[in-house]
DNA sequence: CTTTGTGTCGACCATTTGGTCGAACCATTT
DNA sequence: AAATGGTTCGACCAAATGGTCGACACAAAG
C-alpha cells in the first residue's frame, strides 16, 4: 500500500520552486518595487493567483527570496572560513571555490548589497543573524593567532578580510562595467577571472610573508 | 542697466537642481521603477507637475540622473588615471582621492552597477562612450611601458587595474553588509577605511616590486 | 457516487501612479 | 495698465498593478 497521506504534494514543491525561481529573476533585475507579480507568474507559467496562494503578499515573497540569497552566500562563505584550514589555505580556497560560486550566481551579491543599502539598520537586524556575525570573529581570532605564532606578518585582521572579499566579489560584481572599460569580450573577461583565481593566493602570500 | 534678457533664469537653475537632487536620492534608493514621482516632488518641495515641466518623462529624468552618476565617477577616475604620474603614484592617489570621493558619494557605485546589470549591452552602448574606454587603454599602455623598462614587475595590466578598483570600491560598496559581518560601529569602519587608504599603496608596491 | 480538501485559474476590484491640462501667478515689456 | 511669456500648481485621467473571490478540477477518502 502507498502512503496514507491524503495527497502527494509533489506538484506542490515543483510549482513552488518554479515560482521562486521566476521571482528571483524578477526581483534581482527590477527590485522589490520594480518587479511585477504578473511577470513573475508568466515566467513561471502559472497564474498570478498562485503567487498569492503560496506566498501571501509580494513583500513576503520578496523576503523569502532575499533571505535565500543571503543564506546562499554566507553558507558558502562559512563553509570555507569556518574550516580547520590555515589562513593561507582559506585564501586559496576562497579564490577558487568562492569565486566559482559567485561566477555561477553573478547576480546574488549585487542583489544583497542593493537591499542592504535601502535600510542598513533594518537589513542588519532582519537578515544578519548572530550566526553570520560569528563567521568573522572566528576567522579574525585565527588570524591573530597565526600572527602571534609568527606564521604570518602582523596585519589588521579586519582589513585582511575586507581585502580578500573585495578581490573575490568585485570583479564579478562589476563585470558589465569593467568589460566595457577594459574593452574586452566576455570570454576575455572570463579568462582574466581565471587568472585572478590563480594569482590571488600568491598575491596574499606576498602580503603576509615576512 | 541690467541684462537685456527678458527674465533671470536663476530660480530655474535652483529648482532644477533641487529636483535633480531629490530624484537622485529616490532613484538611488528605489531604482527606476521603485521611485515615485510624487515622492521626488515632495522631497524637492514642489509639485509633481514641475518634474514633467523640466524633464518630460520619468525615463528622461532617470537617464539624466544615471548619466550624471556615470560621468561623476569616471571624471574622477580619469582625473587620476589620465595624469602624468607614475603607476605607483596613481595607485597612491587612487587610494586617497578616489576613496575620499566615493566616501562622499557612497551610493554612486551601487547605483551604476545595478543599472549596468539590468541590460549590460544597452548600458555599455548608452552610457560608456569611447572616452571612458580610452581611459583604460592609456593606463594599460603605461603599465606595459613601465614593465618594459623594468620599473615594475611583469603583471597582467588588466588584472592590476581590476584589483586596484576592487580595493577602492568594494569596501565602500559593501559597508552596510561588512559592518554587520565584522560587527563594528560606523566609526570603527571609517577608521578601517582610513587605514586601507594608508596601507593600500604599500600593498601594491610589494606586489609590483621585484 | 458523494464528499472533501488542496491546487489552479479567470474575472474583478480598489488603489496607486505616471502623465496631462487649463488656470493662476508674476516679473518684465510695451 | 495691458500684454507677454516663462513658471507653478491643483485637479483630473487612463493605465497599470497588487490583491481578492468564487468557481472549477481532480484525486483521495468515505
Amino acid at each position: 500500500m502507498q502512503r496514507t497521506k491524503k495527497k502527494m504534494p509533489e506538484i506542490n514543491r515543483d510549482t513552488e520552486v518554479k515560482l521562486m525561481n521566476a521571482a528571483q529573476n524578477a526581483f534581482i533585475k527590477y527590485g522589490l518595487e520594480g518587479a511585477r507579480m504578473q511577470d513573475i507568474a508568466d515566467e513561471a507559467g502559472m497564474s498570478k493567483s498562485m503567487l498569492h496562494y503560496y506566498f501571501s503578499k509580494k513583500e513576503k515573497l520578496f523576503e523569502t527570496i532575499l533571505r535565500q540569497a543571503v543564506t546562499d552566500i554566507f553558507s558558502k562563505l562559512r563553509q570555507i572560513l569556518d574550516s580547520d584550514d590555515a589562513v593561507l589555505t582559506k585564501i586559496h580556497r576562497l579564490s577558487h571555490e568562492f569565486i566559482d560560486f559567485l561566477h555561477g550566481h553573478p547576480y546574488l551579491p549585487l542583489f544583497v548589497l542593493h537591499e542592504s543599502h535601502k535600510d542598513p539598520a533594518a537589513f542588519q537586524r532582519e537578515f544578519m543573524p548572530a550566526r553570520e556575525v560569528a563567521l568573522s570573529t572566528r576567522f579574525i581570532a585565527q588570524v591573530e593567532e597565526e600572527m602571534r605564532t609568527g606564521k604570518i606578518r602582523p596585519v589588521n585582521p579586519h582589513m585582511l578580510l575586507v581585502q580578500m572579499l573585495s578581490m573575490c566579489v568585485f570583479p564579478i560584481l562589476s563585470q558589465p562595467v569593467l568589460q566595457g572599460v577594459l574593452n574586452v569580450t566576455e570570454d576575455e573577461y572570463k579568462k582574466m577571472l581565471k587568472q585572478i583565481q590563480r594569482e590571488m593566493p600568491a598575491f596574499f602570500e606576498r602580503m603576509l610573508a615576512w
